[in-house]
RNA sequence: GGCGCUAUCGUCUAGGGGUUAGGACGUGAGAUUCUCAAUCUUAAAACCCGGGUUCGAUUCCCGGUAGCGCUACCA
């Protein structure tokens, strides 16, 4: 139970590696959580396993948490009132605790080897047995410890787990119960110094006064581990949630081979952090009635309830958060998808490194034009190569483009236009006028008249309304770019002679 | 092996002792457009299996099965 009223909730990431999309959304469920209920958000680096810490990864957390809009009251970057946030400076409190524990007597010292432990548990596994420490070093008498630890022997410190069954409660699976038997008496300090994790976290907590532990289902048997800690120690044992698994569409747990798995992949991928949070929502929590899929920031911190999380794993849906994030795209004010978007062009090579006033104007205008027709923003330079690419004899190998060319029509198309598209730069309205007689020249109308040219253009029979396209391809022709920028009249004759040449 | 968690359309999910089992993504069809995307309309698509309780179970209980997790001097 929460030890005063307040909500105060804790994400606690390793800075081991990049930051996975299974712990932003235990991230995320801990911060709406907290936000709703006006409570604290603490973050907490967990870093007592020194090997495989750095530094740069906990940099990057931080800022991939605000990069999704994830803030925090508490933190190693901004302090507050239960410091230290970082374990790696907590470990002569650990120590302490341990102490104590030795004291009263809810602890002892295990001189077992890593050897023996290891043959017991081969032992017990042989006889299909629960593999628990035998509780050997339980009984060892003060001399005895006292004389193998002057003679130079480093003991671990095992916690003496309570004999009776562990339960606590859950808000998304209700009470849990494991019987003592099962976890045996587990070592809290190793023989090293170093504290274990389960010891750690449940000091850890209570020194920060941490009401709710929202945590990933992984934790779930470790929970009565670290309540039997608490219990040792006295101190008051807070309520759980424990979220269901994220999985690849192979139900199986989402890992780096399924694709993108990082915070860090979905920003470079273009995904709009609003997109995100939207999508991680859903993934095992769901309004009432259900039947609601697009909630900004503020509903969601409105709505959220952790009653309502779903205790069943869930498969991570690539297309449902494309879905999201067009929705996004969409929505957002104009100028960010375009300060977003020019970004990935010049990634790409498409714009040069600086702009000046004319290509910003004009890279805005090819944003606006294409935004609407990509999932994420990474695939704007590819649909962008309807302008920056014209390769009429690609284009022409093409199945269904060959076939508008398969009798004279298409090409009498082209030709008539080829014509009157000589003059540069070609307004839309010049373009209209010349559809139009093209049209009666020709004798043809609708696709067999606009398939031909679009394909002659763009390469393709498909793509943005010419009124639009029209001014964007003769403006950047003038335009100094890294990949020049080919206007309609070069188009309709490098097209005109690929076809002659067919 | 032991222990634990989970189980509704392909996917995310709502629901709950009697329902035409609802919504969304995706898919199919149609409308619109020169075309594509978008948009709108529409269709197909699900209660894991077996027992029990009950007048009645997809819903409650038990078992099975499957998936996942834990089973460390990792976190």
């Amino acid at each position: 139970m929460a030890i005063d009223n307040k909500v105060r909730v804790r994400f606690a990431p390793s800075p081991t590696g990049q930051l996975h999309i299974g712990n932003v959304r235990t991230a995320l469920f801990n911060w709406l959580f907290a936000r709703q209920k006006g409570g604290a958000f603490i973050l907490r680096i967990e870093d007592t396993d020194v090997e495989r810490s750095e530094a740069r990864y906990e940099t990057q957390l931080l800022e991939d948490l605000t990069w999704l809009g994830l803030d925090w009251d508490e933190g190693p970057d901004v302090g507050g009132p239960y410091p230290p946030y970082r374990q790696s400076d907590k470990m002569a409190e650990y120590q302490a605790y341990g102490d104590r524990l030795l004291k009263e007597n809810k602890a002892y010292y295990c001189f077992c080897t890593a050897e023996e432990l290891e043959s017991d548990r081969q032992k017990a596994l042989a006889e299909q047995r629960q593999p628990v420490y035998s509780g050997k070093c339980r009984t060892l008498d003060a001399d005895e410890v006292a004389r193998r630890r002057a003679a130079g022997e480093a003991p671990a410190i095992r916690l003496k787990t309570p004999e009776h069954p562990i339960r606590f409660h859950d808000i998304v699976r209700g009470n849990v119960e494991f019987p003592h038997e099962v976890i045996g008496d587990q070592i809290i300090i190793r023989s090293s110094g170093m504290p274990i994790y389960n010891y750690v976290v449940v000091i850890d907590d209570a020194d920060m006064k941490i009401s709710h532990v929202i945590r990933g289902d992984d934790h779930i048997s470790n929970t009565p581990k670290q309540v039997a800690v608490y219990e040792q120690l006295g101190l008051p044992v807070p309520e759980f949630a424990h979220l269901s698994t994220i999985l690849g569409p192979d139900r199986e747990r989402l890992s780096k081979r399924h694709g993108a798995t990082s915070v860090a992949n979905f920003r470079e991928m273009g995904v709009l952090p609003e997109a995100l949070m939207n999508y991680l929502a859903l993934l095992g929590w769901a309004p009432t009635g259900g039947d609601r899929e697009l909630f900004p920031k503020d509903e969601l911190i409105k709505e959220f309830s952790l009653e309502r999380v779903t205790p069943s794993p869930a498969v991570f849906d690539t297309e449902k958060l494309n879905w999201l994030n067009r929705h996004y795209i969409k929505q957002s004010p104009p100028e960010k998808i375009r300060e977003m978007g020019k970004g990935f062009l010049q990634q790409a090579g498409l714009l040069p490194p600086t702009l000046d006033a004319s290509v910003v104007a004009w890279a805005d205008k090819l944003i606006d034009l294409l935004a609407p027709y990509v999932d994420r923003l990474d695939q704007l330079p590819e649909k962008a190569g309807i302008i920056f690419k014209h390769d009429p004899r690609a284009a022409l190998a093409v199945p269904e483009n060959a076939e508008a060319f398969a009798g004279d029509k298409g090409k009498a198309v082209v030709e008539a236009f080829a014509q009157r598209a000589s003059v540069s730069p070609l307004t839309p309205e010049q373009f209209k006028a010349a559809m139009n007689e093209v049209k009666t020249e020709a004798g043809v109308k609708g696709k067999d008249l606009f398939h031909p040219v679009r394909i002659a253009l763009i390469g393709s029979h498909s793509g943005p309304d010419f009124d639009r396209l029209i001014p964007l391809i003769e403006e950047g022709s003038a335009l100094k770019l890294p990949v020049h920028v080919k206007s309609v009249r070069e188009r309709a004759q490098d097209f005109l002679a690929a076809l002659g040449s067919k």
